[in-house]
DNA sequence: GTAATCACG
DNA sequence: ACGTACGTGATTACT
């Protein structure tokens, strides 16, 4: 039989720093009770034990403290993050139904100690888990220890028996008493004997065990004098630190293996990880809700609800006009449009819901999808643009779209990850909803049985409402209405029709380019070999093997896993061996064939239009991001990469036109911070990076230099992401102290940017979170992080997030204007592209001139800021001609 | 499933 | 003294 205890102070402060920062909507940390759930569960599976417990310190002091005043005296209190997850830890143990232990006047190592003691006397195995190395102290042939350790992320456990200890350390286990005794400890502040380090320890210990049998042979010991001397000074230390680093095997403690025996978890945990938005454990342990739901669950309001299945036109008719009435609807539809339900207030506690289903209706369905979305029925839904999508495909309107509850929760913030009905609903009402069998395949076809799908269909459909209902106040109260109204939604439709657009690729080209491709990296393929023998060039653990270990050349950086070989690595090995120059050659040519040849052909569709999907609720800051293929990354930096650019074509007949804000966060930079000297620099309609280095170098504008202009348009993309004197220097290929030259006399000449540096980072540390002019926020756990690497993090975003953030408002808000313009004009010309701060239009021949000035008319005009936008628009037969 | 790499703004 | 830019997505190798 083996026993589990675990050392609960040890491992929850490993996963608090391990882990990233976590928090729940409501702004409770988490991270530390999730990485502690995450590593129990991985140790349960390693070790499988029969019982299991966890031991805690008490915030009393123990023997030690008062014996010996200086005992854990550097320590530092819990940072508060930490202190308030260890109540809910502890809700969650006693929700899991594990057994912990704490005892005033003892350390959680003395009450592991006892238990492993204990456990022994009873003949059962004791398994002892913590990341402290005092507890070694207590390994036998029945006590074996898990150290952990949590590096970015990644739980790693050693286990030491008394075999594995022996190797490490040349003593017994016991000894490790002796060892710290003699070289003391600094984290506990034990003493030890000072002047003697690990390496005199380890040597004095592995000679003669224990401090007794040392001090008993003094002075004619095995050391050198000065050892001799300093151990004889320190004899009364040395014993002190023994009496501090004894972990006591014999605590007053009502204790007993067979009381700790395993048992399943009580039904209520699945209600405190919903209270945590763990979600994801929910799932893995396959946890359901509890049979007696919570109290206030019990007392629902009474509403009286009417459920109507229309079979028939008639049926339909009726229903419809009921929802054209109402203040608004909520509607969800199957993906396929296969089955509509739709609901809506008819009372104060009332409601009527209809249904409809393809399989079952009698009359004609796409005229009934037609009349409800025809713009008299005002929806409340979730994931209207790929509804939207989804409609226009089917040449049906899409009109009369509200509210979506998939953007509301992102607006509110950003940082979530999934907005899908269930996850908000179980963050904004604490309450799982089960599975939502209406998605699964086929779950309305006549062969089902239709009960239960429909009535999962409907407690969706009710829990869209009820987010609407709490979300649209929190809308407001943030000031992200607006954005809300005329930017986000509205935008749905633009997507929607710029994925249905798609954008033309010749796929012939793409395969003549595609050959040559091929035909060089065979040519390069055998080029390297020759140098090296047969491998794996795309293999960065082969490649290191053979261009570090083979080859012997210096490497410079390295990954968690070995060597790094990326490409700025590799340039610098560039002189050293031919070999480095054709493996460069031969990644840039495999990228472009795998990633944009190879990926994009897989894509294209018979009419030559590739369709991508944009995604409006994935990233932080409130860009768009695109997938599926991803065309928002289609090279341009290199002259090779940008001929895939001449394979983006308009349409026969048709151009394109291409038009770019120039330096549109810089802009915003100078706007938000309402720096003068900036301003004005942007009003002069000189070049900024030219304006920056004249301000930065203290030189008049003539007399700026090339090397000068690079240096400040570094510093300019250095202040955008939230600089560090560090990155700066090794962007510019300068020493530290330059950088930080640069950055100084930048501060100096533009005060207000530094100004709003520090404000920034000072109102995020009070709010929590950070948001653009328009109100899109993003939640910042990392900025009141105590690890110094996740706080400067923290602190960056802080900077950044605004700027990108706003700027992508900005160009959200002009895509909308050109939207409307081009159909106001009655044009040809449909948007069907946008990159960050590009947007494309395709349109006939004959209207690109008119297309060229309404795209950067309304660009710059979208938005009166304290700097003018500009924008430059291009016009060709394909991409790299319109760029 | 994760890590490394590299394409974009 | 810490180790460093912000935001994405696709492919490949490998556990």
């Amino acid at each position: 039989m083996k026993l589990m205890v675990i050392d609960g102070n040890s491992i929850v402060n490993r996963s608090f720093y391990g882990v990233r920062p976590l928090t729940t909507r409501d702004g409770l940390y988490t991270n530390a009770v999730y990485g502690f759930i995450t590593t129990l569960q991985k140790l349960l599976d390693e070790e499988k034990p029969e019982a299991l417990c966890v031991t805690f310190d008490r915030r009393e002091p123990t023997f030690r403290h008062l014996e010996y005043e200086g005992y854990k005296a550097q320590r530092k209190g819990m940072p508060e993050e930490l202190a308030q997850q260890m109540p809910v830890l502890k809700e969650v143990l006693d929700a899991m139904d594990i057994p912990r232990y704490e005892l005033a006047g003892y350390e959680a190592d003395d009450l592991i100690g006892t238990i492993s003691r204990k456990c022994e006397a009873q003949n059962w195995d004791c398994v002892v888990v913590t990341g402290d190395k005092d507890s070694l102290q207590l390994v036998t042939d029945h006590t074996k220890v898990k150290l952990v350790s949590t590096r970015m992320g990644q739980t790693t456990t050693k286990d030491m028996t008394p075999e594995s200890f022996w190797e490490a350390y040349g003593f017994e286990p016991i000894h490790i008493i002796d060892l710290k005794a003699l070289m003391g400890d600094a984290s506990d502040n034990i003493p030890g004997v000072k002047g003697v380090g690990e390496k005199t320890a380890m040597a004095l210990v592995q000679k003669y065990q224990s401090i007794d049998a040392l001090y008993a042979a003094m002075p004619a010991i095995d050391a050198k004098p000065a050892a001799i001397k300093k151990l004889a000074e320190g004899e009364e230390s040395a014993r002190l630190s023994h009496h501090l680093a004894t972990i006591i095997t014999d605590a007053p403690l009502d204790f007993g293996p067979g009381q700790n025996l395993r048992r399943p978890v009580k039904p209520e945990l699945y209600n405190v990880f919903l209270r945590l938005e763990f979600n994801k454990l929910i799932d893995k342990m396959q946890l359901t809700p509890p049979e007696t739901p919570p109290a206030e669950k019990a007392e629902q309001a009474d509403v009286t609800v009417h459920v109507e299945q229309a079979a028939s036109g008639e049926q339909a008719e009726k229903l419809l006009e009921a929802f054209r009435q109402a203040e608004y609807v909520t509607l969800l539809a199957l993906p396929d449009l296969t089955a509509v339900a739709v609901q809506c207030e008819t009372g104060p506690d009332s409601a009527l819901v209809g249904t409809f289903y393809f399989h079952r209706y009698q009359g004609d369905w796409n005229r009934l999808l037609a009349a409800l979305f025809a713009g008299d029925i005002k929806i409340v839904s979730h994931d209207v643009k790929d509804l939207t999508r989804t409609l226009l495909e089917n040449g049906l309107p899409a009109e009369g779209f509200v509210f979506d509850t998939a953007l509301a929760g992102y607006l509110l913030d950003a940082t979530a990850g999934h907005y899908d009905i269930a996850r908000l609903f179980a963050s904004w009402f604490k309450e799982e909803l089960p599975k939502p069998l209406y998605l699964e395949p086929d779950a309305f076809s006549p062969l089902n049985s239709a009960v239960q799908v429909e009535a999962s269909f409907l407690s969706y459909l009710a829990a869209v409402d009820a987010l609407y209902e709490a979300m649209l106040p929190k809308l407001k109260e943030t000031g992200a209405g607006w954005l809300y109204d005329n930017v986000e939604l509205p935008l749905c439709r633009v997507l929607a029709e710029m994925e249905t657009a798609g954008f033309r690729v010749d796929a012939a080209a793409l395969r003549r380019f595609g050959e040559t491709l091929t035909a060089a990296l065979e040519a390069l393929e055998g080029k390297i070999y020759s140098y090296a023998g047969k491998f794996n060039i795309n293999s960065p653990k082969q490649l290191g093997e053979i261009l570090f270990d083979k080859l012997g050349m210096p490497a410079y950086k390295k990954t968690k896993t070995g060597y790094s070989t990326n490409a700025e690595v590799l340039d610098k090995l560039r002189g050293q061996h031919p070999i480095v120059a054709g493996v460069l050659e031969y990644r840039q040519y495999a990228k472009l064939k795998s990633t944009y040849v190879d990926g994009l052909l897989k894509v294209i569709p018979s009419d030559g239009r590739v369709r991508t999907s944009f995604q409006m609720t994935v990233t932080a800051t409130g860009r768009l991001s695109s997938t599926e293929p991803n065309l928002q990354n289609i090279p341009t930096r290199t002259e090779l990469g940008s001929e895939l650019r001449r394979m983006f074509t308009a349409a026969p007949g048709m151009v394109l036109v291409d038009a770019d804000y120039s330096q549109i966060e810089l802009r915003l930079l100078a706007h938000i911070s309402g720096d003068e000297a900036m301003r004005d620099a942007f009003l002069s309609g000189e070049d900024f990076h030219t304006v920056t280095a004249a301000h930065v170098f203290n030189v008049p504008l003539g007399q700026v230099t090339a090397n000068m202009r690079r240096a400040a348009k570094a510093v300019n993309f250095g202040i955008v992401y939230g600089i560090s004197a560090f990155s700066l220097s090794q962007d510019l290929g300068v020493t530290v102290a330059e950088a930080k030259e640069y950055m100084d006399a930048y501060f100096t000449r533009f005060p207000g940017v530094k100004a709003y540096m520090d404000g920034i980072i000072s109102k995020a540390r009070a709010d929590g979170y950070v948001e653009t002019m328009f109100h899109r926020r993003r939640a910042l756990p990392e900025i009141k992080a105590s690890n110094f690497n996740t706080r400067s993090f923290g602190e960056r975003v802080a900077l950044n997030m605004p700027i990108q953030g706003a700027a992508a408002d900005i160009i959200k808000l002009a895509m909308v204007k050109v939207f409307h313009r081009l159909r106001k004009e009655n044009l040809q010309a449909r948007l069907i592209m946008q990159v960050h701060d590009e947007l494309i239009v395709e349109c006939p021949e004959d209207e690109t001139e008119t297309v060229k000035k309404l795209l950067a008319e309304e660009m710059e005009g979208v938005y009166a800021l304290a700097v003018p936008l500009t924008a430059e628009a291009h016009s060709g037969k394909n991409w790299l001609e319109a760029k």
